[in-house]
DNA sequence: GATTTCACGTA
DNA sequence: CGTACGTGAAATCC
């Protein structure tokens, strides 16, 4: 079968194991592949030419996944669809609604057939879309993969879809990268299901170790769990009278108990408590008992159970583009797993992990985003906190807590001097900051350097204090400000690791943790300096695709990379 | 039973 | 009175 697909070539695609799959050219020419040999000619297809394959959502990746074919170029249109109104869910109807300019109040839901339900006279299962321009909800469901026919069709759909979004991304005039953001996102919804497929390399019977270090052994059953418990809180309530008896895991008690013993707070928050380990024994053993609870409770035995597979694999389920950050959030404690533990992630026999994390992302992608061409020539020095400070007149410190303090919206501390040394010395990045404070607290919506809409709702006053009422404008902005840097700094990072994805695929390599600014490629031993190359190559790359400089000084921006066989011999 | 508050881990 | 996120326990609301 000459298929004459070429590389790069966008097809739309839609299948269903148990019927099949159908490819969509853009011409609407339609290439059908029955089940039997759908993936081995997708594998084929893949392999020989590399289209941009366009699917509805990333349950068609997962298929692929399953399947072991991992395409290098997509276009999800879930992913686009969020990155043109926002970061809320979606679903084809939605899409399509969009797509058709259609009220998305108005999108059909099944509803349970009983007797009332009217028989509609135009109602045509095997048509996708309904005479009111909407998407049959039972096809939005899944109706769509019960046969080669209505494969093509809701290929066909896709491939409509595409156009369309295409048009409207080059419709953004402001956000020239949209579509490069758009198809970087995509392919970040790709790599989101390979990580949540193949999942985190670990070594369970050093986390064993290591979690058997703050709470003791394994325990044997519920009546010594319940004993290990125990112990552990009387560690703590061993250092008060007799007759006290208060709940840990309650701060309401916790703070009873620390009044009991003449400590007085308003919370008991752990860096609060940090500061009075002097004051009285129990404020130590508190402490040491959080860490151990925390262990116990959300690190402990049973998320092993729960989260590792027997292949010692750390499986969570990924989303590539999450809230307002627009950064990627994986469950199973992927992205806030303790420090602690990191020793027992180690790369598998025969490999080895490239660890790799960008450095002062945020003040960097500042610098880019504002176009501010001071800022960028900071960017030149491998610390830019240095040179700020020297045009400040203020120490390094000083001058980074005042940049981050921009970014962040602090307006209070030591950071609050060197903000106005800041709004001289760099208005242009100062200015970009303040107008998205600005907008944010107006309630209007944002875009970030990608092109990625940051929904505000306008702020509801009524029946609010006037300070209350500040308060909540300042956070907004505070929102805002913070939005368009973090949101823009994670389009670059996952621009940067879907590069790196398709260029270490044909050597084996494989991310298997992103984690906001740091990417950790297991890559087979003999290939770990090549990977580490690439790697490096693909920021530079990842750079100018998503902020190319057209005028002023060019931005830097810098990796730490290392090779490794455990995640904690970095750093 | 669902939602909110507090707490704490990561960036 | 610096941001984002996920998770768990207890309190709170219905």
């Amino acid at each position: 079968m000459s298929l004459n697909i070429e590389p790069g070539e966008v097809v739309a695609l839609a299948l269903d194991p148990a019927a099949g799959a159908a490819i969509v050219r853009s011409d609407a020419e339609t290439i059908l592949l029955g089940a039997d040999d759908a993936f081995a000619t997708l594998a084929r297809i893949e392999r020989e030419a590399g289209p941009r394959w366009v699917w509805w959502s990333k349950s068609t990746a997962w298929q692929l996944v399953e399947n072991d074919i991992h395409p290098t170029r997509c276009w999800d249109l879930a992913a686009v669809h969020r990155l043109l109104y926002g970061g809320w869910r979606t679903n084809p109807a939605m899409i399509w609604a969009a797509c058709q300019g259609l009220d998305t109040s108005g999108i059909p839901e099944t509803a349970p057939v009983d007797l009332f339900t009217v028989v509609d006279e135009f109602d045509r299962p095997d048509e996708a879309v309904r005479h009111d321009g909407y998407l049959r909800p039972d096809w939005v469901e899944g109706a769509w993969g019960t046969n080669l026919d209505r494969l093509s069709r809701w290929a066909g759909l896709a491939s409509e879809v595409q156009s369309w979004q295409v048009g409207r991304l080059a419709e953004l005039a402001d956000h020239p990268r949209a579509t490069a953001t758009a198809r970087s996102e995509s392919a970040a919804e790709l790599l989101g299901t390979e990580l949540q497929h193949d999942g985190l390399p670990i070594d369970t019977a050093e986390a064993e170790r290591i979690i058997g270090g703050f709470i003791g052994p394994r325990p044997l059953d519920a009546a010594d769990e319940s004993a290990k418990l125990d112990a552990r809180d009387r560690a703590v309530l061993d250092h008060l009278p007799a007759d006290a008896d208060f709940d840990l895991r309650n701060p309401a008690n916790v703070k009873s108990l620390l009044r009991r013993v003449g400590i007085e707070v308003p919370d008991t928050r752990a860096w609060r408590l940090e500061q009075l380990r002097t004051q009285h024994p129990v404020v130590d053993a508190l402490l040491t008992w959080r860490k151990a609870e925390r262990m116990a409770t959300t690190f402990g035995y049973t998320w092993l159970d729960e989260n590792v597979g027997p292949d010692q694999r750390l499986r969570g389920s990924w989303s590539a583009s999450d809230g307002a950050s627009g950064r990627m959030t994986a469950t199973a404690g992927l992205h806030n797993m303790p420090a602690d533990l990191r020793p027992s992630i180690v790369a598998e026999d025969g490999f080895l992990f490239v660890r790799s994390d960008l450095g002062q992302i945020e003040p960097r992608v500042l610098a880019s985003v504002s176009g501010d061409g001071d800022l960028a020539l900071a960017t030149h020095d491998d610390d830019m906190y240095a040179p700020v400070a020297e045009r400040l007149g203020v120490e390094r410190e000083i001058a980074k807590v005042a940049v981050l303090g921009a970014m962040y919206g602090q307006t209070t501390g030591h950071g609050a001097e060197a903000l106005r040394g800041l709004e001289s010395a760099y208005p242009i990045a100062m200015g970009y900051l303040y107008n998205a404070d600005t907008a944010a607290q107006g309630g209007h919506h944002l875009r970030t350097n990608g092109g990625r809409l940051i929904r505000m709702r306008a702020g509801d006053v009524t029946e609010m204090s006037d300070r209350d009422a500040r308060s909540r404008a300042a956070a907004r902005g505070r929102y805002g400000r913070n939005a368009m840097i973090q949101g823009a700094a994670a389009e670059l990072f996952k621009m940067w690791a879907v590069l790196v994805r398709a260029r270490s695929l044909n050597l084996g390599a494989q991310i298997v943790l992103c984690l906001h600014d740091e990417l950790l490629v297991q890559a087979p031993t003999d290939q770990a300096e090549r990977t580490a190359e690439i790697v490096d190559d693909c920021l530079q790359e990842a750079a100018y695709r998503w902020a190319p400089t057209t005028r002023g000084p060019k931005v830097r921006f810098v990796a730490d990379t290392s090779i490794i066989a455990r995640w904690s011999d970095a750093k």
